[in-house]
DNA sequence: AATGGACTCAACCGCTCTTAC
DNA sequence: GGTAAGAGCGGTTGAGTCCAT
């Protein structure tokens, strides 16, 4: 019944492989292949688990594996394919011949999420942080609103924090809204890449009603209007033409750019160019194309009746689809 | 030079799905 | 059909290294 043990647990050394190791294991694979992962090490003179033997070979030994620096291009590939399929990381290791699910999972950890969040982009729903300012401006009344920057800004102050002084913070807690985009996307199989969705939206709920609350509370601190108030008008601007929310938003940061029309566009300076958000709707450049207007369909989809939009003019329209995947990336996925 | 915090990444853990028995 | 190991995957850990003070 059932399979022997791959291997005896107390018989096998952990931690750190050595180079004779390695030497023992390449020299077997070379010779036999990968097969019965459960003899490799036995065969090999390898006192390893063979589970543990499969992990050196796919995430180190292998020698069509790339083991330098990420190139921007496959930056590039990381963050659009994870918009697209969240942590799936053996997806989107596959689209990046010589890369392991495990380097892209470590580069994305400590690189590619801190340059996002240097951006002022959330790495989990690649929107900008003021889309979730957009959105819960979009359920206040307009007393309340009128103090939601006060309140954002105390609520992402972590973040901004973190940029000033480096320390670590997890984001994920704080901003783990999902984009719309993300359900509608078929897996290999078909399978609707909807399960990404369970569970985290009660984390960017937590955050909406910790800037509510915060906004409660200025609002009970400050009996007359902000020296500074924006107060947003009628079609979505505030008295001083500040539009909503980002307008200054995500900070260009030199090098990394974050953008619609980046992928393959001939005359952009980097393919890291953002997108110019209005905080409401997107300006740029690609709303015409097809993958936006499907960004915008499925957010109309998901607004439960219109929730998302303020007004019919949708000032407050809060998709803003900001990758443009290219149907090379898209289609080994759809 | 010493120290402590931040960072990196290989390796492990634990879960789910598949497959052999 | 039931059981248990294999395989695959994403999340987490911790040793080593870097860097600022």
């Amino acid at each position: 019944m059932g399979r022997i043990p791959c291997c005896e647990k107390d018989n096998v050394k952990r931690g750190q492989w050595t180079p004779e190791e390695d030497n023992k294991l390449s020299a077997y694979i070379a010779q036999h292949g990968t097969r019965n992962w459960r003899l490799i090490p036995k065969n090999a003179g390898l006192q390893r688990c063979g589970k543990s033997c499969r992990l050196r070979w796919t995430n180190y030994l292998r020698p069509d594996l790339k083991h330098g620096e990420f190139s921007e291009s496959e930056e590039q590939t990381i963050v659009k394919l994870h918009s697209v399929v969240g942590n799936r990381w053996s997806l989107i290791a596959a689209q990046l011949p010589g890369r392991t699910d495990n380097d892209i999972k470590n580069h994305w950890n400590t690189k590619l999420k801190k340059k996002l969040s240097g951006m002022g982009i959330d790495p989990v729903t690649h929107k900008p942080f003021s889309h979730l300012m957009a959105e819960i401006a979009t359920t206040l009344a307009p007393p309340q609103v009128a103090h939601l920057t006060e309140a954002a800004l105390g609520c992402f102050k972590d973040e901004m924090l973190h940029l000033l002084t480096k320390k670590r913070v997890d984001f994920q807690l704080q901003h783990s809204g999902i984009s719309p985009g993300y359900d509608a996307v078929l897996l290999p199989g078909g399978n609707p890449a909807n399960t990404y969705n369970a569970g985290k939206s009660d984390d960017r709920d937590e955050t909406i009603q910790k800037i509510k609350l915060s906004v409660s509370r200025a609002m009970q601190e400050h009996d007359k209007p902000l020296a500074k108030t924006w107060p947003i008008t009628s079609n979505g601007e505030t008295s001083d033409g500040f539009t909503g929310a980002c307008t200054a938003f995500p900070p260009t940061i030199s090098g990394f750019q974050y953008g619609p029309s980046s992928y393959g566009n001939e005359g952009d300076a980097s393919p890291w160019n953002q997108s110019i958000c209005t905080g409401s709707t997107c300006t740029g450049g690609n709303q015409q194309d097809g993958l936006h207007e499907k960004g915008e369909d499925r957010d109309r989809e998901e607004t439960d009746g219109g929730k998302n939009e303020r007004t019919k003019s949708g000032e407050f329209a809060t998709d803003c689809v900001l990758w443009d995947l290219s149907n090379d990336l898209i289609n080994p996925i759809v």
